[in-house]
Parts: structure tokens; C-alpha cells; sequence
DNA sequence: GTCGACTCGGGTAATTCGGGTC
DNA sequence: AATGTCCGAATTACCCGAGTCG
């Protein structure tokens, strides 16, 4: 019931430091219980009424997110799905931060976080949506707000400086651009420059991106097919061109069924953020024994 | 998620002493929280607006809270669309984010940075495609990057909590989310709180979205319409149900051709950001008058 | 019982406070 | 009237070896 926080969590909750913390605690001015080995716990209620009495601001409001925060579990990647999924139908883009974050700075890898969190999250929402326990605006309202999450993620990155260039796209007629900001974010993880050549994109277009800056990678995120065999076709033409300048093509998505792929040629398929970030490792490593020499890529505008 | 800086950084930031900055403080100029020992801490959202509606020359080292640039120059409106422009063609975020950071600093309107920057900078993008001196693919590339930008800038407006709520979305099919998310921003700085339903909602949606949040006003940003009359007739069905409740409906964007217009009901056309934030405005002006008494949202999942 | 991560307590350096003065 | 500088006292942040938690 009463869930208990360690200093550091609470410290890290306010934007203090752990010693602060600690002294005002020592001061009373938390009331704290001890364990038997003296270590100091201050409960969660005791913990909110301190940041509401000093009027002090919150700046990582893990604490209030969501009831049944157990202060290790929550560094766990377990329930945290469930708990995004409230946080999203209840417009709590507080929360949802807290969730990302935490498990971020936990130094889970973003592609786990995506997998079993986010992806998982949001196959909860759909389904919900099936059984009119959602509206679709709620869907797309969720969508906004990981969106938002998922840039502010990408923003804390640290920007790759590899040489090795990935272009993503999403085709036309296909406008759910989350999985392919996820992706983008794990290939720069993992020491990709990326271009995000953005949702809806003819494949006619994506050819001429890939003719003009070579890129050694192109991934493409599939969640909605609206032609079949306009994509395939479409599809198959696009490798032939990244064929001839050495470039991979790495594909995924939901809307991609066995069916479609058995006609697809690729370089690689990727059933989840997981799959994508080991090929684009192992890809980085082999493409970086051969060392580039030309590269001159934004010539004309 | 809101920063705290200490007096020192916020002083160094503007180039004051420090005591200038505690004295400005003390008289109210900022708002400050405290931590239990009494030392001032400044949220970096607060200090933003400080700087903004003092307008408040210099900024020396602004790595403490914004991304950076070198100020004092090319703070002027004038060929900063120009500028956006080539920053977006030439896919360096950097640059465009360096530009609308600049003109936000300088306490520019949002409106006016989207009216005179962004939008201008957009259409230029549009004409050179049409003219094939750029392919689709730099156009989509370049609302990716603005919209990463947007969203930065968003997250460095200080939350509203006026009590007023604002709902807005695209039509089903429209996927431009640039200008709804642009509107999203205006409102925001004029303090009503938002709630972004995201790009091609269903007009039925719409309609349960306003039934469940009551808001005050809803807009729509309408930059493609695939079917006219099916758009004329959902949305004044939606216009229909908004009324019932006061709910305000604003329109506005690019596929709203005078003929379309004169067949729809609003309570407001906006053709540009500074429309919309005008009205906004005065609607919440004329709203706070008569204080809401009823104010319950989230009630199912 | 091992082990990694966390916490304890206490010391030290760096900031910040408030006020007075230039 | 407003700003910048100086100061002793108080507060906060960082560090580290030993002990505790799960």
C-alpha cells in the first residue's frame, strides 16, 4: 500500500541531490522509516506532501505518474506497457515521459523499450479501439503525445558521426509515422546518421533520394498497404536501384504478411526494433572494413 | 521535464550579475521555486518567457537551457523564411532550429514566426517542387524536421492553466499535421490548454471527442479535402453537435476555397496564425467573464 | 552465499543567501 | 533608481570507503 522510495529516487524526482536530500530528511523535514540495516525510506504520500508544501517543482514526476509505482519494478520494464497505455488514454503526457524516461535512463536499450513497452502499448490501445472500449481519436491523440516523447527521446541523443547514412520512409498511402521515428531512433543508437524521409513517400521519390545521397542503408516501415501489387512492384523496383549503388534494404512492419514478403527482395526484414538494431550492427561493422572514400553528398538544392 | 536553473546560470544566460537576477526575482519579475534551504531555483520555461516579454537583448550563452547560435545578428524577420528554406533543403536541422529559436528569443509572436517564416518558407518548398526543383521526398523530409522543431519549441511554453480547453485535429484523409500542430502552438501561448487530436480523424470522432471534453473551442486545420461535399456535410454535423455544448468552432487552412466556405458554419475562419491567435484571445477574454462552474473531464477508458 | 547496485555517513569544494556598499 | 561588486554564513553538490539490499 504505502510504497516506499529510497533518497536517490526521491532526490532524482525534484532535481536535487541525493545528499540534499538525505540532510533534509535528517532534519526532519521528511519523516523517513529506516530499514533494519539503517537505511532511510520515505513513503510516497510523505514524499508528495513535500514537493506540494515547499511548492517545490517536479522536475521527473515519476512519483505522481501512477498509482502502484513499486519504486523497483518501475525501473523494470514489467507493467510498464500497462501503465503507458493509461497514461496515453488519459492524456497524461507527464506520465508517459516518466515512463520512457526511466527506463532510458535505466540504460534499457531504446530497442527494448520500443518493443516491449511502446509497441505493446499501443497493440493494447488497438485493440481496445476493436472493442469500442476506445474511440479513434484516442488512438490518434496517443499517437501525438508518444510522438512527442519519441522526439524529445531523439533530441537527448547523441548525434552519430559515423559516415554510415540511413534513409527511412514509410510509402504512400501509409501515415503512421511512430514506427518509423522508432526506428530511426535505434539505427542512431546504435551509430547511424539517419534521414527520415518522412511518411507517404512514392516510391518513385525514395529511388531518387537513394540516387542522390547513396545512402549505405534505407529502411522502410510497412503498418498500412493500400495497393498490394502496386507495392510489390513498387517495392522491387526500389531495390533494384538501391542494388546497384550498394545500398541495404531493411524492411518491417505489421502490414508486412508472409504472403507479401515471399515476392519482396530485401537485404534484411525486421520483425521488431530489436531484429532492425542487430543487422544494423552488424552492418555497421562490415560496411566499416571497407573504408568510404568519396563522400560529397548535398550538391544542389 | 521543466528544467530548474539557479540564479547564476539564468544571470550568465542574459549577461546580468547575479544580484540583478535575485533582485528581479524578489520583486516578482520571475517567478521562482525554492528549495527547503531557500535557494531560488528558476524553471527554464519561466525564464524564457522573462526574456521574451522583457524583451531582453542579450543572450550570451544559451546552451544553458536552448539550442544555440551565435545572436545579435540576423534576429530580424526579414529573410528568414529565405534562410529556412535552404536549412530544410539542405536536411540540416541544426540551422532551421537555430532560426525559429532565434525569433522566439527575440520575442517574436509564434504567430508571426509561422505566418512570415514557416508557412512562407513551405510555400517556397511547394513551388519548387511544382517546378520540379525538388523532389517530394525533400518536402516531406523538411515537415519532419519542422516538425521536431515545433515540438522543441512547444515543449519550452510554459503548460497554460486557464481552465480553458482547446481541441483540435485534422479531417479524415488530411495528413498535414504541420499547421494543426503550428495552431496547437498559437493557442498554447495565448493560454488555453490544448489537447491535440491528431491528423485524419473521422468527423464522428471529432464529435465524441467534444461531447466527452466539453471544450470551449475546437479547431480545424484543413489542408486537404478529399471529398468536398462528404467534408461539407460532416462538418456541419460536427458544427451541429458543438453548439449544443458552446463549444466554439474554428476553421482555417489552405483547402477552404471561398466557395467551400460559404456552404460551411463557424464560429471563426482564421487564414492566418495571427487570426486564430487574435481570436483566441478575445474568446477567452469574453469566456472568463462568465466563470465555468462544471468542470469534469476523464471520466472512462 | 555470492554479487552488483544501492545507501550510509562524513568530509570538502562550489554555490547561493541576504545584506551592505559603491 | 538601477546595476555591479564584495562578504560571512548557510546551503548544496560531489566524492569515497564501508556497510546494506534484493
Amino acid at each position: 500500500m504505502d510504497q516506499l522510495l529510497s533518497p536517490k529516487q526521491v532526490a532524482a524526482a525534484i532535481g536535487v541531490s541525493e545528499s540534499s536530500l538525505k540532510r533534509w530528511c535528517d532534519q526532519g523535514l521528511l519523516t523517513t522509516v529506516k530499514t533494519a540495516g539503517g537505511h532511510r525510506r520515505i513513503p510516497v504520500q510523505e514524499a508528495l506532501r513535500f514537493v506540494r508544501e515547499q511548492n517545490h517543482a517536479v522536475v521527473e514526476p515519476r512519483l505522481l505518474a501512477m498509482p502502484g509505482t513499486d519504486n523497483r519494478k518501475a525501473r523494470r520494464i514489467e507493467n510498464c506497457a500497462e501503465r503507458l497505455v493509461e497514461g496515453l488514454l488519459t492524456n497524461n503526457e507527464q506520465a508517459c515521459r516518466a515512463i520512457v524516461f526511466d527506463l532510458f535512463l535505466a540504460a534499457q536499450p531504446v530497442s527494448q523499450i520500443f518493443d516491449e513497452v511502446i509497441a505493446v502499448a499501443f497493440r493494447t490501445i488497438g485493440e481496445k479501439w476493436e472493442c469500442n472500449e476506445a474511440d479513434i481519436y484516442q488512438e490518434r491523440c496517443s499517437c501525438q503525445i508518444a510522438l512527442r516523447v519519441l522526439h524529445e527521446l531523439r533530441s537527448k541523443q547523441t548525434p552519430p558521426n559515423s559516415g554510415l547514412v540511413a534513409l527511412g520512409a514509410t510509402v504512400e498511402g501509409d501515415q503512421y509515422s511512430l514506427p518509423v521515428t522508432m526506428s530511426e531512433i535505434v539505427l542512431r543508437a546504435v551509430g547511424w546518421e539517419t534521414r527520415l524521409l518522412g511518411s507517404s513517400i512514392p516510391f518513385d521519390s525514395m529511388v531518387a533520394a537513394i540516387q542522390q545521397h547513396k545512402p549505405e542503408m534505407f529502411w522502410l516501415s510497412v503498418s498500412f498497404v493500400p495497393d498490394e501489387s502496386a507495392f510489390i512492384a513498387g517495392f522491387n523496383r526500389l531495390f533494384e536501384a538501391a542494388s546497384k549503388i550498394n545500398t541495404a534494404v531493411v524492411v518491417g512492419g505489421r502490414a508486412l504478411t508472409t504472403e507479401i514478403r515471399t515476392r519482396l527482395r530485401y537485404s534484411a526484414f525486421c520483425d521488431t526494433m530489436r531484429h532492425l538494431e542487430e543487422f544494423a550492427k552488424t552492418l555497421r561493422r562490415q560496411t566499416e572494413v571497407v573504408p568510404k572514400k568519396t563522400r560529397k553528398p548535398r550538391k544542389n538544392a
